[in-house]
DNA sequence: ATTGACCTTCCAAGCATTGGAAGGTTTAGA
DNA sequence: TCTAAACCTTCCAATGCTTGGAAGGTCAAT
């Protein structure tokens, strides 16, 4: 099949597909006579769970491993896991940055008029007076 | 002063500032005779204050007009606070997102063996048999 | 006069994705 | 058969934020 079906059943857009073969993530399509990619049942299937990784916010680079991993038949579960739980560290990190962010300008946004008037404690807090 | 003096002070690195004078977040500097950049304590104020607005995730787009705001005197509260709820709400969202990831990845992770054999419903669900 | 620490500009990379331009190919209909 | 729409190709550039380097000019102190 062409590139715009196999994006149409991966979920993954034409242009995207593209830019995942120029980058490695994915195996170099085959080409027709005019030059058009050609991919398979079992390509689409890679597109498909290339997506799915970056649905779960994966990296480009550790999707990359991933994709590795997952065609190697002889990976060690251990090695996916170490990924896996990696991965889930430094979300947890960013969610609890995120949490605090969160927590300091509702704080500010409590104590602040929002009307007509300048005063305003979120600028005064970001002016270093906090 | 220097602009390197001016980085020590702010906490923003020379190669950042002069970034920032490029895409109009802050003024242009005056220059000195051989071209240096200079700086006064209030351009230090603002460089500290891009700091903070940055530190509570607010994006560059947010922060020029955060501090278009600040230093209209006339400026109504009511607008700063909008901003910062708005980018609230956004990082609310960030988060539950984040949440919902590590709650799958370690649901996945805590079913996989972690060891030697090839075996791993993380692959297995992002394969697409989830 | 020379060294070292500063400053200048420009160009590029990183992340992942999206957009457009300019052109070739296939398919369907008049 | 001609043509128009819908596909495909490549290349170049932008997004947002930051960092890096190269090549060169300037300042302060030795």
């Amino acid at each position: 099949m062409n590139i715009g079906k196999a994006a149409k059943i991966s979920g993954v857009n034409a242009k995207l597909i593209r830019h995942y073969e120029s980058i490695g993530i994915i195996p170099k399509a085959g080409r027709s006579d005019a030059g058009y990619r050609i991919y398979t049942e079992a390509d689409v299937h890679i597109l498909a769970f290339v997506k799915r990784a970056r649905n779960l916010g994966f990296s480009m680079k550790e999707i990359k491993k991933l994709v590795g991993l997952w065609r190697n038949k002889a990976r060690a579960s251990a090695e996916v896991k170490n990924l896996a739980l990696k991965h889930t560290e430094e979300m947890e990190q960013k969610i609890s940055a995120l949490q605090d962010m969160v927590k300091t300008l509702k704080h500010l946004a409590k104590n602040c008029h929002g009307d007509h008037r300048p005063d305003c404690p979120i600028l005064f807090n970001l002016e270093g007076a906090g």
